[in-house]
DNA sequence: GTAGTTGCAAAACCTTTGCACTAGG
DNA sequence: CCTAGTGCAAAGGTTTTGCAACTAC
C-alpha cells in the first residue's frame, strides 16, 4: 500500500526515514477525513512519540510538492492534507454550515467554465471549489444556514 | 456612495464611527482590487494615522457579517476582503501562477452542479471556487506554470 | 450618560527556520 | 561516510483578545 509512495521518495532521491513512513501511514489510515498538521501531529506520536511538528509540516511541504497529497484551505485559518486523486481528477468539497461536515463532491462540470476560458486564452492547471450550505441531514432537520 | 453601507450599520444598531467610514472609503476606492487586512491598514493610515490594526481587523470581522464585505482565502496565508456582490451573484477569481495577477471570473456555470445536489437533499447557500493556471498574458509568452 | 468602540500591547495561532545532532543509503 | 533529515526552540506572520480610555448616539 504505502509501497508506492515509497518508491516516488525513492525515485525523487529522498530518503525513506521512519517518520515519513509513519505520516504516510497517518494518511493512508485517515483516507476521506481532511487532516489538518496537528491532527496528523498526533496521530503520529501515538507510534512515533519523539516526532517534532516540524518534520511534519517538512514532509508534508514535500509530500505536497510531489503531488502525494493535497493542502486544501477551508478557510479556517488553516491548511487541510489528503491524498491527492491519482487520476488527476479533482473533487471538490462541500461544508456543512450547521454540523460542520466535509462531503466529498465528485461530480465537476468545470468543463464548460475551463473550456471558455481556454478560448479567451487563459491556461487552466488547477482548481479549487468549496460549496457551502446544509447537508442533506441538517437540511431535513430544518436547521439554519448559518453561512460562514 | 458610502451612505448606504452606513444605514445598514445604522440599521444594525452599530455606530458610524469615522474609523468605519475609512475602511469603507478604502474599500470603495480599491474595488476589484482584493485587499489584505494590512493593505487596507496602510490605506487607511493615510486619513486616519493613529488607528490600530486591530479596529481594521474588528471592522472586517463585522462587515463580513453583515455580509458588506466578503473574506477570501486564496491560501497565502492571509485573507483578502472585497466588497459582496449584492445580487447575489458570487463570481470566481483566477489567479496566475506566474505573474500573480488576481482575475474576476464573471461567468458561473455551477447551477448544473448546485442543482444536482439539491436533488440530493443538500442545500446550497454559498461557493468559493479559485482557478489556478497562467493568464492570457503569460500564456502566451510561454511561462512555465508552476502549479502552486 | 452609557453601551459600544477604540488603541495598545500582549497573546494566540499556525507555520517556518536556524542549528547542532542523527541516520539512511 | 556524508549529506539529507530530524528535534528543539525560537522566530515569523497573521489574527484575536484584554483592558482602560474614549465617543457616537
Amino acid at each position: 500500500m504505502t509501497d508506492s509512495y515509497c518508491q516516488i521518495l525513492n525515485r525523487n532521491q529522498y530518503k525513506l526515514t521512519p517518520q515519513r513512513k509513519a505520516v504516510l501511514h497517518v494518511l493512508e489510515q485517515t483516507r476521506g477525513r481532511h487532516m489538518t498538521a496537528e491532527d496528523i501531529y498526533n496521530e503520529v506520536k501515538k507510534t512515533n512519540p519523539g516526532i517534532g511538528i516540524a518534520t511534519i509540516y517538512r514532509t508534508l511541504e514535500l509530500l505536497a510538492r510531489l503531488e502525494i497529497v493535497h493542502k486544501n484551505s477551508f478557510d479556517e485559518g488553516k491548511y487541510r492534507y489528503e491524498f491527492s486523486e491519482n487520476d488527476g481528477h479533482f473533487h471538490h468539497h462541500f461544508l456543512c454550515s450547521s454540523c460542520g461536515v466535509i462531503i466529498e463532491v465528485e461530480e465537476d462540470y468545470l468543463n464548460i467554465l475551463e473550456g471558455e476560458l481556454e478560448r479567451r486564452g487563459f491556461h487552466i492547471t488547477d482548481h479549487n471549489l468549496q460549496l457551502y450550505g446544509l447537508c442533506p441531514d441538517c437540511h431535513q432537520e430544518g436547521n439554519a444556514p448559518g453561512k460562514r
